[in-house]
DNA sequence: AATGAATGAGCGTTCATTCAT
DNA sequence: GATGAATGAACGCTCATTCAT
């Protein structure tokens, strides 16, 4: 056996293991969505994926692991999706870029409604570790927020007399409730006009409801 | 025995009854907020009861049941607290109404730390009568803000372009998160400044951020 | 009720809480002695002393706790009828002495087939605890030879050549392998003759067998 | 292909067969060594060889049947040792030819460490197959001290007092017991003095330990 | 022959609920 | 009504062995 055979081999091998593994966090995904963590039983995924109880502890440590590492990828796309949003003084119009920024975000959690729905609904008390994240994970995206807002209070952008901590915690609240509501609730993504809803959430926490 | 005599026993039983209880709920509102529902076993809840494992099952039907009886109360508490947000052109400032209703509705989740952190970090997904419930809920709570939204535009106090979906599901987020945040967040109740926080959200929500 | 009565009561339910007890504990040794320890699942156990799976650890906290209780136990009653053996300058001969204390040990032994036999055969490797409750047993027993055939020398009643610490493991082997062929051996109890067994121990290593 | 080149590789590959084999049986000797038999995984033991887990059920049949086979090989070399053992009028003083065989004994026992790790603590309760064979061994050894005593005893070199069951008992123990102690209890090979030792088991069993 | 992914029977333990006293 | 011992279904996880490649 050459060593590019071997080599081939071993890709496709691993590129096979990678595959499954992927798929089986698929099939966790679907049942996690549809029944939540605690009336998800292993029984349950590997009858969803199609394999033998051993097989899910090759590729997963445990119910728990998997659920982390579902979780742990949507929280990536997330702040990815996040991390575009700037009050750097651009060329595009300043509220065009707020409204870009959240139908981003929008999207992410509208091309993952499974995980948004664990995400939104199941995601605290499960275990110690994951609540540290899902805490750490909204506890920076409050501290960019607050920071966001200083800015734009510095660069005149942002009212004077906003509280920043409050205000945060305000678009913070009001996109999640957005969330929770409009994506979750429509039954198929194609109905949720991310576009209309950023406006609108931008509107409303930007320009505030009152005349 | 006479009648009387026996109206008079029962009359006691029936208090007596009644005060025990009220005592394990409130027992069980402790060990749930503190452990979270499913961390907390029956015998946490007797044992902080101090009853019997039998006792228990006299009082609720189940583990459950006492769950939803303690949730179906906070719920009771909040609808009322809410219920006088009003937009009638009373007397007062239209935007000191508002921010009265705020606080006022702070304080009930803030008198009620425990049951709040159950509702809004467990209460999802441990049952479908819970969650039908809390479903419910929000919902009322979200057409009657939809409605005050749309009479405020009909008085010429909110303005006409926002969306009173969004708007009502940003406002209702921006709530519930600084009630997570501020009342949750801080050790002690008398640490949490209502009037400046229901004073920040109306600015916030109802002047926007934006200048 | 009266003090009286709840005292009665309580010593009533004590006392059969210990009999039951006893009795699991009973049927646990009948199935371990039986098939050894990892043969033996708790499914025997429960099924031998008629009760469910949870009645089981009620009493026990764990498969390995009630094992442990029950060597415990065998130590303890071997530790009490070795303490006997004593070189005091007494009236009784001195042989005859060692031939009452190894006897007492034989039929300790011998009254206690089915942990014996988890003792000799079973008891290492299982658990760290065990292991350590054994060596320390063992060690215990030659550390009293040691001492017994040391205060024989200084009697003149032990030969000065003696190595009291290779002495003491033989005699200690040489006692742990008769228990082991003749105790376990025999079918019934009756069929073992512990006078004559420790007769021609005392024989065998007092006076050796060569002439 | 000739019939000569197929033959020079056939018992080149049985050669290479044959090694393959014995690391593996070498590499499991080390596990169970170290971890006794329950805690020593398949796992390991391929972890050890560095091999593949089909590779290892090429070789042998199962984890009970590679122990057995250790097993099995040191119960020959012990045989072997322990043969030599003799009461025959040689010209070498008795007791010096006694000195020798145990010394043989121990120093065989010495040399397996791993092994007889396993067979004094492990080696009971595992498998039938095993039991009966570990008992056949002691059997077998027991008949053969019973057999020398009595030829001792018609040559006047051993005492006509001597129980010649219960003695052999003895020996068989007291060997058992120093190899326990002495060879497993020392942390390397050459701390232990085998002539010592051998020299005091004779004189302990031998001429007794009263004066 | 060698590999290692797949298998699935089997186990110890938990805990909400029941029920005899 | 109060008690708490008893119940047993249910679950997550292990690991010796198999078998397609």
């Amino acid at each position: 056996m050459t060593l590019a055979q071997q080599d081939g081999r071993t890709r496709r091998a691993n590129a096979i293991r990678e595959q499954r593994r992927a798929y089986i966090l698929e099939s966790a995904l679907q049942v996690f969505g549809e029944r939540g963590y605690h009336q998800t039983r292993v029984a349950d995924i590997i009858a969803a994926a199609g394999i033998a109880r051993g097989t899910f502890y090759i590729y997963f440590e445990s119910k728990n692991a998997i659920f982390l590492e579902l979780l742990t990828g949507l929280i990536k796309d997330l702040r990815a999706s996040v991390v575009g949003v700037s009050m750097s003084a651009g060329s595009a119009p300043f509220k065009e870029q707020l409204v870009a920024s959240i139908r981003r975000v929008l999207q992410t959690f509208s091309e993952r409604r499974a995980l948004t729905a664990i995400l939104l609904r199941q995601a605290v008390g499960l275990d110690e570790e994951v609540d540290r994240r899902m805490e750490e994970f909204y506890d920076n995206l409050h501290r960019f927020l607050v920071l966001s807002l200083a800015n734009g209070q510095r660069l005149g952008l942002v009212r004077d007399e906003v509280d920043q901590g409050i205000a945060a915690t305000c678009i913070l609240g009001a996109v999640q409730k957005v969330v929770e509501r409009e994506v979750l609730g429509s039954e198929v993504a194609s109905d949720f006009d991310a576009e209309r809803v950023a406006r609108a959430i931008i509107d409303a926490t930007g320009s505030g409801v009152l005349s």
